[in-house]
DNA sequence: CCGTCGACGTA
DNA sequence: CGTACGTCGACGGG
C-alpha cells in the first residue's frame, strides 16, 4: 500500500518567530552598513529557507498581529500587561520581513482586533478538514491547543533554528496531557508573559495530575470542592481567574478571512525584487541559500537530504498477523508508541517492520482479539528475533499493557552506545542517518516516534522507525563483530537491561514518616545556622548565592583569597575550610554547617517528591551514559544517596524492604578498582598484597614506607590510600600535594617510593596510554572500548585529560562489567532456586536486594558466591554482605 | 523560559 | 593540575 502525496501547509506566526529571532541573534553582528539593524529579519528568513527546504510544503501562509487592541485585551485589560515595549530596534523590521515575504511569493495574513495564533487556528483547522499535513511554527504555547495526528506544532527550543515537532506524542511526554487539554493546564498554571496568573502553588505537574483524574477542566472546577489540602483551597479562591484564562488562551477557529486555506499555495518568486531587498539588507549568503530551495512551480521538489526510509504498511485487516510475523526468519524491528517509565508507562500502537520495507502497525487501543493474541504470542516468543532501539523502554511499555517481551536479539540503542560510548544522545533518526544515509519520516525529537496517521489509520512514523530499526540492525551487528564487542551486547547489555526493567518497576519502600521528619529535622538545623552565619555579619545574605558569599567573603570581611573560577573565588567547602584555618572567622563555620545541612535537605525533598503511589521509589538506571559502561541513575539519583557522615547516612532508614518481603540485604565488593589494578598490571607485590589477607592500605603503606603492616600509623595509612586511588584516575605529583595538604617535592618522593615497590603498576599505566594512543582506544576484561582521539591531541591540556581518561577507562570500566556479569548471575541463580527476594538497586559496586521471608540466608549465600565468581582475576574479589531492616541497617 | 555554572552527593 | 556521574539553586542571556 502506498500513500498519496498530501498537500503540506505550513502556518508561521510572524510576530512569534521573529521576535525569537531578534533575541536569539547579536544586533551588532546583524546591522547594514547604513545602521538599520536587520537580525529579526536574518533570523526569521534563515529559518523560513530551512523550513521550506525540509518540509516542503505546498501551501504556507505568515500570520502577524495587527496593531492595536485585541479582543483579548478589551475582555481583560491587563491582558499582556506586564511585557515591555517592543524594543525600537524590532519594530521596522516585520515590514521588511513583509516585503521578503511577498516577494517569495508568500501568503501574509493581519486582521484588526484578532492575533496572529488565531489566524493561524483558523487556517489550520481548516487545513485539516481540507486533508492537509499541518505544520503550525510558534513560539506560543497555547498554539500547542492545535496539536492533532495531522497537525504538528513546532516550538522552537533555542533562536529560531532548533525546531521541536510537538506531536500529540511528544505534548504527552511534556505535558502529562492530551493536545487538546494542553489550555487546561495553562490556565491552571498561568502565562506570566501573558500577564494571566494562575492558581497559587500549582504548576504543571499538579495541573496535569488533575487533569488526568477529572478529564478536563470544566469537570475539574465542577468537582473543586473534592480536592484536599492547600492548594485545593489555592483553586477555590482563584476559580475566576482559572476561568478568566481559559477564556482567552481558547484559541478562534473561525475567522472570517480574506483568503481560504487553497488559496495559500507558494506563488513564484519576484527574482529582481528578492534581489534588490537581499541586497539592501545585505544578506548575502542567505541569498546563496534561497536559490538552493525549490521555487514554487519548479517540478519534482528537492529531497531534503537523501532519500527517507520508506515503509510499506501492510493493511493489518486483510492479513493474519500470525502468518505474517511467521513468514520471515530474520529478526523483526520493533517500535512503539507509548511511554516507558517505570511507573505510569502505557503502550498505545506497535509497528513491526522487516529490513525489505513491509511493516505492520497496531493500535492497541483498538485492535481485534485475535490479533491482539497474535501479537502477544510472537512478543513473548524467545524464538522469534526482535530488535529494538532502547529495550528497558519498550519493556516498561508493553509490561503496561501485560505484555511480555523476549527474543529481543539486539538493540539498536545500546549497540551504538558500545560503539561510540562518548556520545551525548543515541537517539534514532540520527544514528538511521548516520549509518543509513537517510531520513526517518516523521520521527520527532525525541527519537520516539510521531504520528503520522495516513488515510488507512495506520502509523506511518512507527512503521518506518521499525523498518529503520531492522535495517540497522544488520550494519551495526557488522560493526560490532569487526570491534569484537558482539557478546557485550548479546550477552551482558541486553539481559542487564531487562533486569534493570524489572529492578525499576519493582522499587524501592521508603519510609516516608520517617523522610518527612528527616526534613523537618534539617530544615531546623539550616535555619539556625543561618541565623547564626547572619548575625555574625550583622545582615542577611542568600548563604546559597556564590555570587552574594563572595562579596560578604572578600568584600565585607576581607579574608584572603581562594582559588580563582569563572565568576571570581571560589567558595566551595575546601576553600571555605582553608579560610577557617586562616582566618578563625565563626561566619564559616555557620556556612558550612549550613550548607550541609540544606544539601541533605534538598536530597530528601527530592526523595519524597519521587514517591510513587505505590510508596515506592522507582529509580531510572541509564545505561548509555557513562562513557566507562558504568550505569548511573536518575529521577531520584539513587546513587548518591549520602553515606559518609552520620547525618547523611540516616537517610538511608528511610530505604525499607516492601510489604512482602522481611528484609535488605546489601552486598559490595570491596577495592574492586585496585584489585582491577592488581590483576591488569600483573604486579608481584600488590597481588600479594590481596592475597595475603591483610589491610591493603596498611601492607601497601609497609612497603612504601619500609616498616612493618603494624608499624603503619593511620597518617602513613590515609597517605596511601589517597595515592592508591588517586593513581587510578591519573593523579599527578601537583595533586596528591594538593589533597594531602604536603609539598610538591614530599609528593613526588612518595610516587617515588611506591613505584620503586610496586613498578609493575606504574609499568601498567604507561603502557594502557601509550596503546591507547597506538591503537585509538582502551579496553576492558571484557572487551569493552573506549575511544580516546585526543590522546594524539596538539591541545596539551584536551591530551592530558584525554590520558588521565585512558588511565581510568580500563579500570573503571572493568569493575562496571564485573558487576553487571554479578547481577546477571545473582538473577539467574535466585530464579533457579525458585525464591522470591529480587535485586533493587546497584551502586556500581554494591547490590541491594529485598529479601522474601525465610531467604535471608539462601540470599546471602548468592550474593558472596555470584559476586565473588563474576570474574576470575589474579587476586580474589572480595565481597562484603549485610543484612538488615533499612539500608542503613544493611549497611557496614 | 531555558541553559549554564558552582557546589556537592555517590562510586 | 584525579575519573565517572546527577541534581539543586542562582544566575543571565534569551
Amino acid at each position: 500500500m502506498t500513500h498519496e502525496m498530501r498537500p503540506k501547509l505550513l502556518l508561521i506566526d510572524g510576530h512569534s518567530m521573529a521576535f525569537r529571532a531578534f533575541f536569539a541573534l547579536p544586533v551588532e553582528n546583524f546591522t547594514t552598513t547604513t545602521g538599520v539593524a536587520t537580525n529579526a529579519v536574518y533570523g526569521f528568513v534563515s529559518m523560513l529557507i530551512s523550513l521550506i527546504k525540509e518540509e516542503n510544503p505546498t501551501h504556507v501562509c505568515v500570520a502577524f498581529d495587527a496593531p492595536g487592541p485585541t479582543f483579548r485585551t478589551e475582555q481583560y485589560p491587563e491582558y499582556k500587561g506586564t511585557r515591555e515595549k517592543t524594543p525600537e530596534d524590532f519594530k521596522h523590521q516585520i515590514p521588511l520581513i513583509a516585503e521578503v515575504l511577498h516577494a517569495m511569493g508568500i501568503t501574509t495574513l493581519e486582521k484588526p482586533v484578532i492575533e496572529a495564533d488565531d489566524i493561524l487556528a483558523t487556517l489550520a483547522s481548516q487545513g485539516s478538514e481540507a486533508g492537509m499535513d499541518v505544520l503550525v511554527c510558534s513560539g506560543d504555547r497555547d498554539t500547542l491547543q492545535l496539536v492533532t495526528q495531522h497537525v504538528t506544532v513546532l516550538y522552537p527550543r533555542r533562536g529560531v533554528s532548533d525546531l521541536a515537532r510537538m506531536t500529540p506524542q511528544a505534548v504527552r511526554e511534556k505535558y502529562g496531557v492530551a493536545p487538546v487539554n494542553y489550555p487546561d493546564i495553562a490556565a491552571l498554571v498561568g502565562e506570566t508573559s501573558d500577564n494571566l496568573p494562575g492558581v497559587p502553588g500549582v504548576g504543571p505537574k499538579t495541573a496535569a495530575k488533575w487533569i488526568t483524574q477529572f478529564g478536563d477542566l470544566d469537570n475539574l472546577l465542577a468537582h473543586a470542592d473534592d480536592i484536599k489540602g492547600k492548594v485545593g483551597e489555592s483553586l477555590r479562591a482563584h476559580l475566576q481567574d482559572v476561568r478568566r484564562n481559559r477564556r482567552l488562551n481558547r484559541l478562534l477557529t473561525d475567522v472570517e478571512l480574506p483568503a481560504a486555506v487553497t488559496d495559500v499555495t507558494r506563488k513564484p518568486w519576484d527574482r529582481p525584487e528578492l534581489d534588490r531587498l537581499f541586497e539592501s539588507l545585505q544578506f548575502r549568503t542567505l541569498r546563496d541559500r534561497l536559490n538552493t530551495i525549490a521555487v514554487a512551480g519548479d517540478d519534482a521538489p528537492a529531497q531534503a537530504s537523501g532519500a527517507a526510509i520508506g515503509a510499506q504498511i501492510v493493511d493489518n485487516e486483510s492479513i493474519s498477523l500470525a502468518q505474517w510475523l511467521g513468514e520471515e526468519a530474520a529478526p523483526f524491528g520493533l517500535a512503539i508508541d507509548g511511554r516507558g517509565t517505570p511507573v505510569n508507562a502505557d503502550a498505545w500502537s506497535v509497528a513491526v517492520g522487516r529490513a525489505d520495507g513491509e511493516a505492520v502497525v497496531v493500535n492497541l487501543e483498538e485492535s481485534d482479539p485475535d490479533q491482539d493474541a497474535s501479537l502477544r504470542a510472537w512478543l513473548a516468543d524467545p524464538a522469534a528475533p526482535k530488535v529494538t532501539h532502547g529495550i528497558k523502554w519498550i519493556d516498561h511499555a508493553l509490561a503496561a499493557r501485560g505484555m511480555t517481551l523476549a527474543g529481543v536479539t539486539f538493540d539498536t540503542e545500546l549497540a551504538e552506545y558500545l560503539s561510540r560510548p562518548d556520545q551525548r544522545s543515541y537517539d534514532l533518526a540520527s544514528i538511521v542517518e548516520t549509518h543509513l544515509h537517510v531520513t526517518i519520516d516523521s520521527v520527532d525529537e525525541s527519537g520516539q516516534g510521531a504520528l503520522d496517521f495516513d488515510d488507512g489509520g495506520a502509523n506511518v512514523g512507527l512503521a518506518s522507525q521499525s523498518v529503520a530499526i531492522a535495517r540497522l540492525a544488520a550494519q551495526q551487528g557488522a560493526q560490532l563483530a569487526d570491534a569484537h564487542e558482539s557478546a557485550l551486547l548479546a550477552d551482558l547489555e541486553l539481559p542487564v537491561a531487562e533486569m534493570l526493567a524489572r529492578m525499576e518497576r519493582a522499587g524501592v519502600s521508603v519510609d516516608i514518616d520517617l523522610l518527612r521528619g528527616l526534613d523537618e529535622d534539617f530544615a531546623a538545623t539550616a535555619a539556625q545556622c543561618a541565623q547564626e552565619a547572619y548575625d555574625v555579619i550583622g545582615h542577611t545574605v542568600n548563604l546559597g548565592s556564590p555570587k552574594q558569599l563572595q562579596e560578604v567573603l572578600f568584600g565585607e570581611l576581607d579574608m584572603p583569597k581562594t582559588k580563582k573560577i569563572k565568576t571570581g573565588y571560589t567558595t566551595d567547602a575546601a576553600a571555605l575550610a582553608e579560610l577557617f584555618a586562616k582566618t578563625q572567622h565563626p561566619f564559616l563555620e555557620h556556612l558550612l554547617a549550613y550548607r550541609d545541612a540544606t544539601k541533605l535537605r534538598q536530597t530528601v525533598q527530592g526523595l519524597l517528591k519521587a514517591v510513587a503511589a505505590d510508596g515506592k521509589i522507582h529509580t531510572t538506571f541509564q545505561q548509555t551514559v557513562a562513557a566507562t559502561g558504568r550505569l548511573s541513575s536518575t529521577e531520584p539519583n539513587l546513587q548518591n544517596i549520602p553515606v559518609r557522615t552520620q547525618a547523611g547516612r540516616a537517610i538511608r532508614r528511610a530505604f525499607v524492604a516492601g510489604s512482602d518481603f522481611e528484609t535488605l540485604v546489601t552486598a559490595d565488593y570491596s577495592q574492586i578498582e585496585m584489585r582491577i589494578m592488581a590483576h591488569l598490571s600483573g604486579d608481584d607485590a600488590l597481588i600479594e598484597a590481596f592475597r595475603s589477607g591483610e589491610d591493603l592500605h596498611n601492607f601497601v603503606g609497609s612497603r612504601v614506607f619500609g616498616v612493618s603492616v603494624d608499624a603503619v600509623t593511620p597518617a602513613m595509612r590515609s597517605k596511601i590510600k589517597a595515592m592508591s586511588y588517586g593513581l587510578a584516575y591519573g593523579l599527578s605529583a601537583f595533586g596528591l600535594s594538593k589533597q594531602l595538604n604536603i609539598e610538591v617535592s614530599e609528593a613526588r618522593s612518595l610516587m617515588a617510593d611506591y613505584f620503586e615497590r610496586f613498578g609493575a603498576v606504574r609499568d601498567y599505566l604507561h603502557r594502557v596510554v601509550e596503546e591507547a594512543r597506538q591503537t585509538g582506544y582502551t579496553e576492558t576484561i571484557l572487551g569493552r572500548r573506549r575511544y580516546l582521539p585526543d590522546l594524539n591531541s596538539d591541545n596539551r591540556q584536551r591530551r592530558e585529560m584525554a590520558e588521565r581518561m585512558a588511565l581510568n577507562a580500563p579500570i573503571q570500566g572493568s569493575a562496571a562489567d564485573i558487576i553487571k556479569v554479578a547481577m546477571l548471575q545473582v538473577d539467574r541463580a535466585i530464579n533457579d532456586l525458585g525464591i522470591h527476594s529480587r535485586v533493587l538497586l546497584q551502586i556500581h559496586d554494591e547490590l541491594v536486594v529485598e529479601v522474601a521471608p525465610g531467604e535471608t540466608e539462601q540470599v546471602t549465600k548468592i550474593l558472596r558466591e555470584q559476586m565473588g565468581s563474576a570474574a576470575s582475576l589474579s587476586v580474589p574479589l572480595d565481597v562484603s554482605v549485610g543484612v538488615g531492616h533499612s539500608w542503613f541497617d544493611a549497611g557496614h
